[in-house]
DNA sequence: ACAGGCATGTAAATAGTTACATGATTCG
DNA sequence: CGAATCATGTAACTATTTACATGCCTGT
């Protein structure tokens, strides 16, 4: 059976406890959002289908008078996820429309090109930002055991801030072509 | 009027020479492809979509007997493709299925985790070196007196070459963990 | 009372890939 | 002659986002 990338999030999402789809949504925004979003139009219907092929199992688990269905990962579910984990990761895509912006602009006076890194330089440092603020929550992760997610936000981090960076040194290069000869 | 991503795209590579859909395809494989790819499927719909605005002028070059329709950009074309450039980006996605197995890595035994690290890497190297293949030609444009190209490109050999050393760096951290305090 | 968060879901639209079909031309 | 490349296109599928609908619970 093909299960989509999405398919797998949830599972691994659910490996460590079970959980409600509401809840799922809400840990990936605030883990692997930065390199794999899914949105409810996505995590509902993956959440039945899964349940269906019995790798995860809902079980109604209510908060008071409100409704609620947690679901939990099945052997054959575990066996999945740790069988994808074991496949040479196969996606990569990056889909950065600064830097389609920045091939084509040459059309542009140089002052607009670099307008263009700068919104990237400051989206990047940004998005560090952001990301600098979730370290708390995987550093607990760490302590209880687990040290990926620290790990991979960490490695987030950095790579925001090496493009931001990148976009700080291309632009004063493009201002300044003979600074390039002179820094090496 | 709403134009999509790939819209301007083809704005961009038509705004400099009148091009076949088949010749704008090539391009984008061998320019924006590892950050803004497009295929056929796009492609030719969206050249009819573009013409029928007035944003590019489809004309006959047939090549002997074979037929062939060139596209080149109007005045309007032209207008809007610079109006998009002057806008701040907004689309900025990342999707990296290695990453993402790395986070629910916890399940595994840490030899399993590190290679995950190893595949990233050399995919990382590899796509590098792909980029690095076409330098000839993206150094021929900036002779030609558009630097954007090889500044570009040259942006996207660094990234991965980074990456590739993130991963390197990671995962010697992940087999000997000691080591993180040593170094740093 | 009302805002905000919890909770589940669907419909419609958009985006994009893959695979296929067709046929000409060029090169070895 | 056959393979590769040039050239144009479409159909079907998959993925994904956005927006909406519904309703409960908690805190102010």
């Amino acid at each position: 059976m093909e299960l989509s990338p999405t398919a797998y999030v949830i599972l691994g999402m659910v490996s460590r406890e079970a959980r409600s789809g509401y809840e799922i949504k809400a840990l990936v925004d605030e883990t692997t959002r930065f390199f794999w979003a899914a949105s409810y139009g996505q995590i509902y219907p993956e959440l039945k289908r899964l349940a269906a092929a019995g790798l995860i199992e809902g079980v109604d688990a209510p908060r008071g008078e409100r409704k609620r269905t947690v679901y939990a990962i099945t052997p054959q579910g575990e066996a999945a996820l740790k069988g994808w984990l074991r496949q040479a990761p196969a996606t990569y895509e990056l889909r950065e429309e600064g830097l389609l912006k920045l091939f084509f602009a040459g059309v542009l006076q140089r002052e607009e090109s670099a307008e263009i890194l700068r919104s990237m330089r400051e989206h990047r440092a940004g998005q560090a930002e952001q990301l600098r603020a979730l370290e708390p929550k995987a550093r607990e992760k760490e302590e209880a055991g687990d040290p990926f997610p620290l790990i991979v936000l960490r490695g987030g981090i950095e790579l925001n801030e090496w493009i931001a960076k990148w976009c700080e040194r291309t632009e004063a290069e493009l201002l300044d072509p003979a600074r390039k000869e002179r820094s090496g």
